[in-house]
DNA sequence: ACTCATCTGAGGCACGTCAATCAGATGCAT
DNA sequence: ATGCATCTGATTGACGTGCCTCAGATGAGT
C-alpha cells in the first residue's frame, strides 16, 4: 500500500479526520489525551503530510513583497528582472511576488511601505536596505505579525530577519584583493579604490577586505583613499581622472560599487587598458562588454537570479516551517573572467 | 473570482469535464470541432492548468535513474551525496531518484543497466559517461520509449539527449590557463599538466583550452606533455615526481583531472608550495584543505549540488513538457580561491 | 435544561479516470 | 424508400486523490 494518509491516522487513532487535522495544524479544541493519541499514531505509521495537497485544499497563496532601493543602477535593474523571472517560474508553486522600489534614506517612505505590507496580508518580505535602527524596528514589527523576513544583498545582522541572502562582502573584498595582487604581479604601485558611499556597510566591508589582503600579502601595493561615486558615472569619471592626475604609479583600479562605466571611460580615453588591472563588481551588460573587450580583468559577481530564487525559496520554507538545503541557499562569490563568462546570464535570452 | 478551472472551460465550451480533460491531455475520442471549441474556450478565459492538483489526482510519481561511473573518486562521492540530498529535498515534489554505479567501459554492464531502466518504468535518466556509439544507441532507445534523458558532467553531443548538465570544458581549460598565466606572472617556465586519461573527452577539452590560452597570451609558458594519472594518486605522484626530475624551470602544475592528492604530496615533500602555482579541478575535502593551507592556488569547480538539482529539474520539466529557466540551469565554471571558498559546500553540515 | 469544550460528517479544492450513456451512422430486411 | 437492430465513436457523471473547513452533533458538567 501507498504512503499513509490522514485517513490512516484517523483509523489508527480512532478519531475523525477533522480531529487529526486539528492536531496536525496545532489548532485548539482537542484534549491533551487525544492529541497524544493522534501524535503517537502519526509517528507509528510514519505519516508525512503532502504539502501540495494541503495547499490545494486551503487554496493557499504565498504573497511576498520585495523591497528594493529606487537607485537606478544596472545591477538593480538586473535584480528586478531576475525577481520577475523567478516569480514567473514559481507562480506554479502558488507564489506571488510584488517588487516595490523605495527611496532609501527616506525614512517616512520606508515606514509607509512596511505599514502597507502589514495591512495587505503579505506572508513575507525580502528587503535590500542599509541597516538602521529604524529598519530593525520595522523588521521586528512585521516579524511580530508573523511574516517571514529575509535580508537581501545587504545583511541586517542585528535584526530579527530569518535569513540573509547575499555574499560576505569582507570575503568579496579579500577576493578582489588577492586577484589584484596576483594579476598586477611583482610590480609595486598604487591602487585606486572606488565605492558608492562609505555610508553603506557592504562598501566598507569590501574596502576592508581588500585592504587587509593588500597589507598582508602584497606590501608593494598601496590602496589610495577611497573615491565615493554616489551611484553616478560622471562623478566617478571626474574623480578617477583627478586621482590618476595626482598620482604616479597607479597599477590597478578596484571598483567596489556602482559606476564602473565612469572608470572604463577614463581608462579608455587615456589608453590605459593594457597597463592597469581593473576589477569591478556585478555582471551587467556594460561590465560584460568591458570584460569581453579586455578593458576589465575581473568581475566579482553575486548572481542576481540565484539571489532572487533563493530569497523566494527561503521565504516559502519559513512560511511552511520547513528546513532549506543550506548549500543551495549559499550565494557564492563568483569570480568572472572573460574566459568563464556565462552567456546571457545577467538577463534571459528569449527562446 | 479566482483563476479559471476546468469547470469554467467546460461551461464556456458547453461540454463536460471529461471532454475538457481529453482535450487538455491530447487524448483521442473528441471530434475536431469539439477540440477547437474547447481550445478556444481555454485561450479565451486564459486557463492555466494546476500541475500540482493534476499530479495529486493522477497520483503521479517521477522516477529517475542516475547512472554514474563506479570510479571511486572524491568528486564522484560528493556528487552521489549531492544527488541523494537533492532527492530528499525533491521527494515532496513526487520525485524519486535512484543512483546506480556502473563500470564504465564495461559495455555489457551499461547495456544491462539501460535495459533494466526500460523495463522498470522509469520516467527519465541522467547519465555520466563517455560518449560512444553504444551510448548513443542506448540513449536513442530510451528516448524512443519516451523517457527524458540528460547528460551529466560529460556531454553526449551527438546523441538525442534532451539537455546537457555540466560545464564547457574547453572554457574551463582556458580559464585555468589564464589564471596560470597571470598567477605565474612575468616569469618564463614550464607547466606540468596532468589528466585522468586522454581517452576522456572532457580531459582533452580542458587540455586544449589550457594550451590555447598559453599559446595566445603567455608565450613564456610551455606546457609539458600530458601526464595520465588513471584516477590513481600513486601513479600521479610517481609520474609527477619523474616529470619534476626531468625538467628544470617548472613554474606551475595544472591538474585537469582526479589525482590532485598525488600532486600535492610530491609538492609538499619537496617544499615547492611557494614556488609553484598549482591549479586543480573540483572541490573535495582534500582540495579544500589544500586551498586553505595555501598549497593549491586555484580550484576550478563545477558545483555538484547544482548539477544534481539541475539534472532533476530538467528531467522533470521534460516530463511535464515545460520550459526551464535557462539561466538557472547553466552550470557555472566556478573559480575558487582560499578567499572565496564557500563553507561546507561540498557536503552539508548537520544542523 | 443549558452551557461549553470536544469531536464528527459532509462537502470542497482542481484535476483525473472509467464505466456508462448517447447520438449518429451503418447494415439489413422488408 | 422505410423501419429497425446494431455498432461505434463522442460525451457524460460520478467518484477518487490528500487534505482542509465549517456547521452541527455529542457528552460531560452545572
Amino acid at each position: 500500500m501507498g504512503k499513509p494518509t490522514v485517513h490512516d491516522i484517523a483509523r489508527e487513532a480512532g478519531v475523525s479526520l477533522a480531529t487529526v487535522d486539528r492536531v496536525l495544524n496545532a489548532r485548539a479544541g482537542v484534549r491533551e489525551v487525544t492529541v497524544r493519541r493522534v501524535q503517537e499514531a502519526i509517528s507509528r505509521i510514519g505519516y508525512v503530510r503532502d504539502l501540495s495537497a494541503a495547499n490545494l485544499a486551503r487554496q493557499r497563496r504565498y504573497r511576498f513583497a520585495f523591497l528594493l532601493p529606487d537607485t537606478p543602477s544596472q545591477f538593480l535593474k538586473g535584480l528586478h528582472e531576475a525577481i520577475d523571472e523567478a516569480a514567473a517560474g514559481l507562480s506554479a508553486d502558488r507564489l506571488e511576488i510584488e517588487v516595490r522600489h523605495i527611496a532609501m534614506g527616506d525614512h517616512l517612505a520606508l515606514q509607509q511601505a512596511f505599514r502597507r505590507i502589514e495591512s495587505q496580508r503579505f506572508d513575507g518580505v525580502a528587503v535590500m536596505a542599509n541597516e538602521t535602527p529604524m529598519m530593525r524596528d520595522m523588521i521586528a514589527r512585521v516579524k511580530a505579525r508573523g511574516l517571514a523576513v529575509v535580508a537581501m544583498i545587504t545583511d541586517q545582522p542585528h535584526s530579527e530577519r530569518d535569513h540573509f541572502v547575499g555574499i560576505d562582502n569582507l570575503a568579496a573584498g579579500r577576493t578582489a584583493g588577492v586577484l589584484m595582487g596576483r594579476f598586477v604581479g611583482p610590480r609595486a604601485g598604487k591602487i585606486v579604490v572606488a565605492v558608492n558611499s562609505m555610508q553603506a556597510r557592504d562598501m566598507v566591508d569590501r574596502r576592508m577586505g581588500f585592504d587587509e589582503v593588500l597589507a598582508e600579502r602584497f606590501p608593494g601595493l598601496v590602496a589610495l583613499p577611497t573615491i565615493e561615486g554616489r551611484d553616478n558615472h560622471e562623478v566617478v569619471a571626474r574623480v578617477t581622472a583627478q586621482c590618476l592626475d595626482n598620482h604616479d604609479g597607479v597599477v590597478g583600479i578596484y571598483c567596489a560599487g556602482a559606476g564602473l562605466r565612469g572608470i572604463t571611460e577614463v581608462v579608455r580615453a587615456r589608453g590605459l587598458e593594457e597597463k592597469l588591472v581593473i576589477i569591478g563588481h556585478d555582471l551587467t551588460p556594460h561590465s560584460r562588454e568591458m570584460l569581453t573587450s579586455g578593458v576589465v580583468d575581473v568581475i566579482i559577481n553575486q548572481n542576481a537570479g540565484h539571489i532572487a530564487r533563493s530569497a523566494a525559496r527561503v521565504l516559502k520554507a519559513q512560511c511552511d516551517g520547513v528546513e532549506v538545503i543550506a548549500s543551495q541557499e549559499r550565494i557564492r562569490i563568483e569570480i568572472v573572467l572573460k574566459e568563464n563568462l556565462p552567456e546571457g546570464d545577467y538577463r534571459e535570452e528569449k527562446t
